[in-house]
DNA sequence: TTTTACAAACCGTCCAGATGGTTTGTAATT
DNA sequence: AATTACAAACCATCTGGACGGTTTGTAAAA
């Protein structure tokens, strides 16, 4: 086989691996060697690819983050033509996947990227262009945050099984956050009364 | 000194050296030849108090749910009593109090926590009590879960270091959430178009 | 004197990374 | 086409340190 098809086969498999393995054993069970006998390498092999263990870490979280973007990009391929916050309701969407499930690799990662805070700025960078979009494009952009909040807790709550809602719940509430129309009724009133009586919040977003 | 005093002081002095070391070096660094260090105290000594580092953890969790509860409580019993949603309002608050914890313990003991899922089924069920209890005091029980959400959307982002909002933007989203009056106008309007076109979350919740 | 609270030394295990070597692929030279 | 020279992928083994937990010792309290 050419090298580096061959290069990028092994590697793909430790990654595949590693999900493996942190989803099924947990991400305290995560080692270079657990790696190498899950993908049916050997220790000095997976070291090949990934210099440290933090590598390994930092390609798990680029593939995660991957796996999200497309998943985002679905959902905004498949939005209709006429609405109002597109981004927005595509977030929705991919946070309620994201939220649906249970055994997340999501949380695995994370606990296992606790202490390399450098990791976790990127994705932090990555969401504010997110957020971005999703100002840009509201009527009221106070009221998209909500909404993008609210869909976030959900999914956050989920994913670290902190959520105590059940699953109709929980999907019911993200079917009320995506309800643009609903949400644009609401924002009237909202905007009435903050016309009325002008908060801080007002200037702000 | 009286022998349980000096045990309780102790036990006492090993769990603020945990959270000490797990704020100042990371979840990753937190072992019990650590803790003894951190406290003045030994191996032996802590090991005397907690028979596992699984029970360190489960102390650290309690210690931690015992301020988050009592941070409630006191903004419960802050609010004025002619306000609609006071649980609401207090969760919100205590939620906001949280997320402004950068260098928050709750991210690391979260972590650590990862690969013991019992013990994050007991947050998750204290968790249904405040839930329940938020329900009921509410005119709209969804539009309660929506504003919980956001709120805990954002302490949750902030806690993991994963909002990408600026503080500002934080505290007046807060600000939004926990405007009574506000939602209450919002709510109507909700209400009327729920009418007018019935959705599935109406009977849900 | 028995129990409690702690200390110190120690044990077994796990694991990240280093090292030295082998196989496989590649490209230039003859 | 065959040979040579090199590079990349990969493997088996070792090591040094960290860490959870145990055992043994000790001094004070009860």
């Amino acid at each position: 086989m050419e090298n580096s098809a061959r290069s990028q086969r092994t590697r793909a498999a430790a990654i595949q691996a590693a999900l493996t393995i942190i989803t099924r054993d947990g991400p305290g069970r995560l080692t270079i060697d657990a790696i190498a006998r899950e993908c049916g390498s050997s220790k000095g092999g997976i070291l090949h690819h990934f210099r440290t263990k933090d590598a390994v870490l930092k390609a798990l979280l680029e593939h995660q983050i991957e796996q999200g973007e497309s998943l985002f990009d679905g959902y905004l391929a498949q939005s209709l033509p006429g609405r109002h916050e597109p981004a927005l309701e595509a977030e929705i969407e991919s946070l309620r996947t994201a939220a649906a499930h249970p055994k997340s690799t999501t949380f695995a990662i994370a606990s296992a990227l606790a202490d390399n805070p450098e990791l976790i700025a990127a994705v932090r960078e990555r969401e504010a262009k997110h957020v971005e979009a999703m100002k840009k494009e509201a009527a009221d952009p106070s009221v998209a945050m909500v909404r993008w909040s609210a869909a976030r807790g959900l999914a956050l709550s989920s994913i670290l099984g902190l959520c105590p809602l059940s699953e109709q719940e929980r999907m019911s509430l993200f079917d009320l956050l995506r309800d643009d129309a609903l949400w644009d009724s609401a924002q009237s009133c909202i905007r009435r009364r903050k016309e009325a009586a002008p908060q801080k919040e007002k200037q702000l977003l």
